[in-house]
DNA sequence: TTGTCAACCGGAGACAGTCTCCGTATTCTG
DNA sequence: CAGAATACGGAGACTGTCTCCGGTTGACAA
């Protein structure tokens, strides 16, 4: 309909698969935020085939986290099959904070990316975010999260503690320390229903 | 015994407040992150003269804060001496929170700089840390914050929801929200002192 | 195989930002 | 007012992003 007008020519598919190859390495090894032209570098092509596959930094990024977001969408969807709403939230809330700390950068990279419709990094993440809206919205349902609370902020505050805990030398347990605050804090006061 | 061994030469005096005029301004208006090189133009001031007066941009950010350092520790020794650990150690994260957002990307700036002795602005917030240790180590002792929290945990925590809200629409009411959560999950499960 | 052309390559280079070096200018001091 | 101490400022080195376009390569038909 609108793209894969002819396949991809073999130089073109070669150097893609190796900048593809080269990117994950490099962000692996130095962060979301690596140098672009060093990963044209490293993959012995010039900027301009860089940027004529991946347009942006979003764009690239957003083809290295392919695998990355498939899986944490497989998963999701498990947990949306899960019939316990706080319990499915709280495996879902752990699973993504755990996935946020792949790469160094990456939390600061979605939640720039998040709600911009121009962004290939945005729009790879989307299952991700499907995900997290359907599980807070049924455990606010089901009472276990407080009614204020969007399913975005839900998010944006796991985002908020990977990215504070990525420079930490105890990274794991400074963020599973602060996951259970958020998760304690998530339900509602205790006297809530009550009133009224 | 280590600093001023005379006092500034008049041009230099003059240089170093019209830079600081500018830089508040500047960093008001584009954030934390506007470029120094673009501060000392506005200064009408060779980048050099900028950079002997302040080495980097933790050492400018330092002491455009230095006022707001000072109303924050003001006001955080009247917590301290607040008779109730658990509403002064509420009332402080607020007002932290707050004065986080005065600037966009100071929580980034001071989160990078914190723990850091070489670090200007780490420095200036010293006093910020100190006073949150001691009211989130008293609300400890008192039982109304998780034992295995730090009081670095804590404070990381606000300026991580400040980061996360920086760039929204509705700030505030977004960062209302979310310091709800992280105050609530602060407490002890009820059943904490309980067991054994 | 060869010719043709669309597709693709690569790197020069424009631009922006950080930060330094050092010849020149200004201020202070006696 | 002269000399010394201090400070100025801008050229420019360096790094990173991103574009433009002359030259090259691969795909396909003849």
């Amino acid at each position: 309909m609108t793209t894969a007008a002819r396949p991809m020519r073999a130089d073109a598919r070669r150097n893609y698969e190796r900048l593809l190859a080269v990117a994950r390495d490099a962000i692996t090894e130095h962060g979301a935020e690596v140098s672009l032209d060093d990963i044209a570098r490293r993959a012995h092509v010039g900027p301009g085939t860089l940027y004529r596959h991946f347009p942006n930094r979003d764009a690239l990024l957003a083809a290295v986290l392919a695998d990355w977001a498939e899986e944490l969408r497989r998963q999701g969807d498990e947990l949306v099959a899960d019939p316990d709403p706080a319990g499915a939230l709280d495996r879902w809330l752990h699973l993504l904070l755990g996935h946020l700390g792949t790469y160094r950068g990456l939390a600061a990279a979605i939640l720039a990316s998040a709600g911009d419709d121009e962004s290939a990094l945005g729009h790879a993440c989307q299952p991700m975010h499907d995900t997290g809206r359907t599980l807070v919205d049924r455990a606010r349902t089901a009472g276990t999260v407080r009614s204020e609370l969007t399913a975005a902020d839900v998010h944006r505050m796991v985002h908020g503690i990977a990215l504070i805990t990525e420079n930490l030398p105890d990274r794991a347990a400074a963020a599973d320390r602060m996951l259970t605050v958020l998760v304690a804090g998530l339900r509602p006061p205790p006297d809530a229903a009550a009133g009224h």
